[in-house]
DNA sequence: TCTTACCGTAAGTTATGCCTTACGGAGTCC
DNA sequence: GGACTCCGTAAGGCATAACTTACGGTAAGA
């Protein structure tokens, strides 16, 4: 079992989630993050830090300023969860899946 | 911009995703299913009412049964997702993601 | 040192979600 | 038709989470 369940939910939030997806685009202090969004400051750093406990993000100092930029090993793991469920979910599926989706050989890296 | 954000919500749910899972294995009936979790059997036909409008599971009446199955395709729509956000948190890792996952290159700009 | 900028945390309120029991509808068999 | 099975929905309680304002701590500049 994974820490996946810490990443779903932490992708479940909207705020979370265009939070994530704009730290896609460059890393960014929470000042600056937070001035793209309609909550305050405070809150976008403690979506920050649900991001960051479910290995989401990852920060550095500089100077007064905290940088956060994304972690893409977060993003693997889920993209590692999800081959296993389509993997099992393709079952009796399998010729259509395969079809629709290519995919390579999974290794555990 | 897909739904992904409401399949994230139903996978973020542990007892959700324990249902989910469990569908994995093979198609059943609510009362089937509701016997294998300690909540009650209404609480299930909620989760699966959750799952189905993320798309998650179907769902077709035999009888006075109600089986439900995964849909492959909403997993697959959260692959594609998760496959847009690793490819932008590539970035300037590309060489070391490309190092720990093979995938087909995909450019954007 | 004093001031300013930047950020995390605490405390409290409000909204959301998960669970329960109770109820009613739909299908099957006699 | 009557009884039984199977399931979805309604109503309410309760825990969690998301947001706010207020406060304190750290770093940089004059």
């Amino acid at each position: 079992m994974t820490d996946a369940s810490a990443q779903f939910a932490a992708l479940a939030d909207p705020t979370r989630r265009a939070i994530f997806e704009r730290l896609m685009k460059r890393p960014m202090a929470v000042g600056e993050l937070a001035e793209g969004f309609e909550v305050s400051r405070p809150a976008v750093s403690q979506h920050l830090a649900a991001l960051k406990s479910a290995r989401l993000v990852e920060h550095e100092k500089s100077g007064t300023r905290n940088v956060y930029r994304v972690n893409p090993e977060g993003i693997a793991t889920l993209r590692r969860y999800l081959d296993v469920m389509w993997t099992r979910a393709l079952g009796d599926l399998k010729a259509v899946a395969e079809a629709t989706y290519q995919r390579p050989r999974k290794d555990r890296s």
